[in-house]
DNA sequence: TTCATATAGTATCGTTCCGAAACTATATTA
DNA sequence: TAATATAGTTTCGGAACGATACTATATGAA
């Protein structure tokens, strides 16, 4: 199987799995929306942000937000730090209609993959996703768990670190560790024990 | 890793490879037509079948092949047997922008993928493809190569085989089993020899 | 045969998507 | 203080898309 009959597949199964029709009455670009801000961490919960990860522009990223707003999909803060910057928030009705992400289909088939298997397909996606986006001169777009940008300090006496972003220098709480974030520069990943346990030195 | 973020991934990444532009000046359904155009074999040039594959209905299809017709990309033959059918087929015009397919840059990367992470990836592919397809109703559009309608005699004494399709009676020239097919069934991938050594029929 | 139904494809309408450009407001820097 | 950069919105026009109605040909039943 060609290189290109890959790329192909990826392409495919993308737009198969996004589902064509309008479930829970939403577009396919809400629904984008709505996964971006489940999983974008507080950094990235942005217009900009979104528009930059969805590859759209500010303009578009915008009408999809008011839209999203108007459904009762989304909250808008202004930011405290930057007065120009608007905070986003998904409403519990967003994570209540998660569930029935068209996308679910394609997470029920990843799930059935074998966990070996599984973990090598996530680390090839990973993979063609940075260099492509590298390509295209776009934000990776990954998890504080394999960025430069994460600092750690040393962990106290009960196994616990404390972790900051050296971008925002802004502190981390553990389980923001896992939201993706437009800032990500790729690095080292980080070693499973620190990340579980908090044992480890930086 | 979870399911979830490789599902989202796999639709992120086929959007963001697929690329914003209007390369050579086709919008991203067109490239999408001519993409399958050149894939598909001959009994699923048809627009009822590129409806089927790109997920969208016989109108919208009808519209981007009328596109496509008229900036010279394809041209379009009735059918013999069925006079309400339509066969289109790729001119060169169309082949030679296949080179510039926004799509290469995933294409570059997959092919930078060590051999045998590149064929585990594209089994596992191919098996999400399948599932989410069966889940979805639609068609799983694969080749003759593992597809169950694919017959064949007895290979002779220089290890030549005749090919035939089951499902439209049709005979198959070896180097039509690679396309991509509407009436694909899914059953036992062929064995590699039958496959590679056989000398071209004209 | 004749009639009903199914299928391949096209045309049209309204909505959404999306890029481009102009715009406002706030930050940053000189 | 002024110039510039950045975050976000608005508006416009073109394309995508689903729905629906339509034509023409095929197929199957009485």
């Amino acid at each position: 199987m060609s290189s290109r009959a890959i790329a192909e597949l990826v392409f495919h199964l993308g737009r198969i799995a996004s589902g064509e029709g309008l479930v829970e009455g939403l577009t396919a670009a809400q629904w984008a929306a709505v996964r971006y801000f489940a999983q974008a961490n507080r950094f990235s919960r942005t217009p900009s942000a979104f528009a930059a990860f969805h590859g759209t522009t500010r303009g578009t990223a915008s009408q999809t937000i008011k839209s999203l707003e108007i459904l009762g999909y989304l909250t808008r803060m202004r930011s405290e730090d930057d007065r120009r910057s608007v905070r986003l928030v998904l409403t519990e009705k967003a994570w209540s209609i998660l569930a029935n992400d068209p996308l679910e289909s394609l997470v029920r088939a990843a799930d059935s993959l074998p966990d070996g298997i599984q973990r090598h397909f996530a680390k090839a996606l990973q993979r063609l996703l940075g260099e492509v986006s590298q390509e295209r001169g776009k934000p990776p777009f990954g998890t504080c768990t394999s960025c430069q940008h994460l600092k750690s300090d040393d962990c106290n006496r009960a196994g616990q670190a404390n972790y900051a972003c050296g971008f925002t220098s802004e502190p981390l709480l553990l389980q923001e560790l896992d939201g993706v974030c437009i800032n990500f520069a790729s690095g080292k990943p980080m070693p499973l024990k620190h990340y579980v346990t908090g044992t480890e030195p930086r």
